[in-house]
DNA sequence: TTGGTCAACGTGTTCC
DNA sequence: GGAACACGTTGACCAA
């Protein structure tokens, strides 16, 4: 996308690379985004147990996260609701995020062996994998067109502007063509200054001189 | 109560 | 034709 705005000199159009640090969702960011993160406890319905990278607490309550996905799992399968089960939230936990953001920033997409060890370091399913990266993208290409609908609405300021300054100065140029070519006045030309770029008036007495 | 966030889903499109 | 993706939407959850 390339846009030039007034004199060229430019507002120039940078627009965010996804995962970049102002993201919301990025880690560390306690409560960033107003997702209170900091605040809620991280509770993980779908999660599988944790051992090795998550700490002790959330050990344990993933254990007891895992009970209640089976208990969920099998409520499902009784299909109660019509068959609809009941749609529970899951939030992932602050190092998942990290780690899928780490992931995020080096690839925004997976191959499958990727996003199969990438689930199983998370102990996550693949398919939560693939629909965070899904989503992730989603939240990129939204805040890229946020940046750049941002950056348009400042350069249709510049240009407004530049019209109406413009519009004065062919105003400006009009009233003084009228008070040149009224009678008792010396013929002129219309000349362009160099230096200020602005039409300037030259008798045509003055130019004999020269 | 309301608005924002985000995981999850359904569907259409693209690519191989 | 199927896998992967984009896009729009839903619903759970939270903070103000």
């Amino acid at each position: 996308m390339e846009i030039m705005p007034e004199n060229s000199t430019c507002l120039e159009l940078t627009i965010s690379i996804p995962g970049s640090s102002s993201n919301s969702s990025s880690f560390p960011s306690p409560g960033g985004g107003g997702c209170g993160y900091n605040t809620m406890r991280e509770l993980d319905i779908n999660q599988v147990p944790s051992s090795g990278n998550i700490n002790e607490e959330e050990s344990m309550e993933e254990d007891q996260d895992q009970e209640e996905e089976e208990e969920s799992s099998n409520n499902n399968n009784n299909n109660n609701n019509n068959g609809v089960p009941p749609r529970k939230k899951l939030r992932l936990t602050k190092q998942q995020s990290f780690l899928l953001e780490e992931s995020f920033r080096q690839n925004h997409t997976l191959n499958p062996k990727e996003k199969e060890a990438l689930a199983m370091q998370l102990k996550l399913r693949t398919r939560q994998v693939e629909v965070w990266f899904q989503n992730r993208r989603a939240r990129s290409k939204l805040k890229q067109t946020e940046m750049e609908c941002e950056y348009l609405k400042r350069w249709f300021g510049s240009l407004t502007e530049q019209n109406r300054r413009l519009k004065k100065e062919v105003e400006e140029l009009r009233a003084m063509k009228v008070g040149v070519l009224s009678p008792h006045t010396c013929p002129s030309t219309l000349t362009m200054c160099p230096h200020c770029e602005r039409v300037t008036t030259t008798t045509i007495r003055d130019e004999s001189r020269i």
